[in-house]
RNA sequence: GGUCCCGUAGCUCAAGGGAUAGAGCAACUGCCUUCUAAGCAGUCGGUUACAGGUUCGAAUCCUGUCGGGAUCACCA
């Protein structure tokens, strides 16, 4: 089968279009951001005589050049105020010295108005991150998300495709849970169709009744065996028919001018298969055994099925991923034909004189598709809509989303334009997390030309080089913590690696260089958790207070920086959640990591030169652990204890 | 050909319309007698594909061009 991942988007679905939630912008109680728009609102409007939208206010952290913490953005209000940037940062400023209680100066840059904050300010923000259990979570909103991941086929084991697949479903549905939504986890499984019928037919004929148990293979790589077996013949019988008389005559007869036997044989392939293979006979005819209910085919097909799911468990457990409920082909594939039936009713759909029934979509871009046809049965489409419609109502989601690869845009589109038209109550809330394929230097995955990046082979290379890479560094610890150790840790490289870049990208593996171990990636994140770790440890041990960190006064950049990153956690996961985009996750936990390496190197944290300081230090450290932790938990990456 | 997506350092990727476009890798150079060097710091590397436009301000928005990809099945 041509397309492994089975499913697909458009853009035109915009967060905004389909998304009720993006109204609630929960933030945490006092955010410096909020509180500063609010009051340069009001500055503003005081001056100007008119009310002015706090969000319009633009407050960045300050860059390093100057000095500050957050600026505000004064250059859109200049015109308004009709005064000089200057000025007008000047009467703000003043304004907010007089009536906050936490802006300690400000200066001017042009149109950016500087404000240095007071220290009181940075020891309420640290105290909130710690005292806030699961400080980043937001309030429940009562309402449901149902995202659809990995849908595999079972004829063959996952592939590099699929990891992505499920790594970018497993962590959207985490960050959609934590911005408060009940999420649902789904997978659809293609578990019928010819491809299913090849592996079945090749073990018939060349499996002896061999099982993955007496060859000591992992189900689905034992039945994708006997796929590609299956291929491997069908190809022999290929050769060995372009050399009868009749394969020359067809060649003779049919060839384009300069078209060589070889090319000519090439693309002739399928009409072949369909009309002169007797494996592709014999493949169609289990097909329609099985669509009969043959008992023999349905028990060999579900032998072989069972197989695959232990072997499709196995991987899962691996990547750390799991679904709520599994929806099968073969139970939903002859669904949708009521909902035809309904669309005729209400004149979205028509039917064509061969009897055939299509939706008319070009005056929405796309063209006409057919929904059913002629004979009666459903098409892919169908079964969409009526899986779509079986969802909710298994689960009542106003919200749906497919992790499916942008091979399927224009299906998703025109799948969800259909759904809207028949004025489903969820349509407005179906979204395709379309990424981009996982390419290889070489190019595209291919099957025919095995460059197919195997899952479970790409986690044993990664485990292979974790495991390496801690035996030079003569790891301290032995037996089952440590295999645990190295385990958090190559999945950690793996899934950041996977999860950094923006879904839509398409991406390339590079299986020659591996997963980094250094540098931007998941161990360099846990790494910093995990000297945190041990630095707690030590004040658990020796017993030190932490309670005299609030007389500590003047605190270093560094540390303001961190806090800053701190502050924006929320925020992250929320606009995560929004942009159905967990890269946002992954890049703001390697950039708090980041700050906090350079204050671990910087400046002593348990030698610090007092007391408060020290408790300062660590209760920060303590924060920046916790917020690492919990933001590559959205990733479901975990933590080694030690490295 | 129509539609959609993408084009940022040699490579892999960041950057809510905001200040001098940032990281990592690769190459070179420093830093372990102080909390773990899977770390830190430095050097090198850019006309953000190109041309216009909108704006106080554009990698970001608009138009066009070029390049790459996907898709345009009564396949799934």
């Amino acid at each position: 089968m041509a397309h492994e991942q089975l499913r697909r988007s458009s853009r035109r679905l915009t967060y905004r279009a389909s998304c009720p939630g993006n109204a609630i912008t929960f933030a945490h109680m006092n955010d410096i951001v909020l509180a500063l728009q609010q009051e340069v609102a009001a500055a503003i409007a005081q001056l100007c005589g008119q009310s002015i939208d706090p969000s319009k206010v633009q407050i960045n952290p300050t860059v390093s050049e100057f000095k500050g913490d957050y600026t505000a953005v004064l250059f859109p209000f200049v015109k308004l105020a009709q005064k000089a940037p200057e000025a007008l940062g000047a009467e703000v400023g003043e304004r907010l010295l007089r009536e906050t209680t936490y802006v300690k100066s400000y200066n001017i840059a042009k149109g950016f108005l500087n404000l240095e904050l007071k220290e009181h300010f940075w020891h309420e923000l640290l105290q909130e991150v710690l005292a806030t259990p699961g400080y980043g979570r937001h309030p429940r909103r009562g309402e449901c998300v149902l995202v659809e991941y990995s849908s595999p086929n079972t004829n063959k084991p996952l592939h590099l495709g699929h990891v992505r697949n499920c790594l970018l479903g497993w962590s959207c549905s985490q960050i959609l849970d934590a911005a408060g939504y009940d999420v649902i986890k789904v997978q659809i499984i293609n578990d019928r169709g010819v491809a299913i019928c090849k592996s079945m037919l090749a073990w018939q004929k060349f499996g002896q009744g061999r099982t993955p148990q007496t060859e000591g293979l992992k189900g689905d790589h034992f039945v994708g065996d006997y796929y590609v077996l299956f291929e491997q013949k069908t190809q022999e019988e290929y050769a060995a028919w372009q050399q009868t008389p009749e394969a020359q005559a067809l060649y003779e007869a049919h060839r384009k001018p300069e078209q060589s036997q070889k090319e000519f044989f090439k693309e002739y392939k399928n009409r072949w298969f369909n009309e002169h293979s007797r494996l592709g006979a014999e493949v169609r005819d289990l097909l329609l055994r099985w669509e009969a209910g043959d008992p023999d085919t349905l028990a060999l097909w579900r032998q072989m099925n069972s197989w695959v799911y232990e072997g499709f468990e196995a991987t899962y457990a691996q990547l750390g991923v799991c679904f709520d409920k599994n929806y099968y082909e073969s139970d939903t594939y002859l669904l949708g034909k009521n909902i035809v039936e309904e669309g005729l009713q209400k004149g979205v759909f028509f039917k064509k004189a061969d009897g055939s029934v299509w939706i008319d979509l070009s005056d929405a871009g796309y063209d006409q598709k057919v929904v059913l046809r002629a004979d009666g049965t459903s098409v892919y489409i169908t079964q969409d809509m009526g899986t779509a419609r079986m969802r909710y109502e298994d689960f009542g989601c106003q919200r749906m989303v497919y992790v499916v690869a942008d091979e399927q845009n224009y299906h998703f589109a025109v799948l969800f334009e259909t759904l809207r038209r028949l004025g489903e109550p969820y349509a407005e809330g179906l979204y395709h997390l379309s990424y981009g394929l996982v390419e290889l230097p070489t190019g595209r995955m291919k099957t025919r030309e095995g460059t197919v990046v195997d899952a479970d082979d790409l986690i044993a290379e990664v485990l292979q080089l974790a495991r390496q890479q801690a035996a030079e560094r003569g790891s301290s610890i032995e037996g089952p913590e440590a295999e645990e150790n190295i385990r958090r840790i190559a999945m950690g490289a793996l899934k950041f690696f996977m999860i950094r870049v923006h879904p839509k990208r398409r991406m390339v593996f590079n299986p020659e260089e591996s997963v980094d171990l250094q540098g931007q990636t998941g161990p360099y994140i846990q790494y910093s958790w995990v000297r945190i770790h041990g630095l707690m440890q030590r004040a658990e041990r020796e017993g030190i207070q932490l309670s005299a960190a609030a007389q500590y006064t003047s605190l270093e950049p560094q540390e303001k920086e961190l806090l800053k990153a701190l502050r924006e956690y929320p925020s992250v996961v929320l606009t995560a959640a929004q942009e159905y985009d967990p890269s946002h996750v992954a890049n703001y936990a390697y950039q708090l990591a980041k700050n906090y390496h350079r204050l671990w190197h910087d400046l002593p944290i348990f030698n610090a030169p007092s007391p408060e300081v020290r408790a300062f230090r660590l209760q920060l450290s303590r924060a920046v652990a916790q917020t690492l932790e919990a933001a590559l938990h959205l990733l479901g990456i975990e933590m080694p204890q030690r490295m």
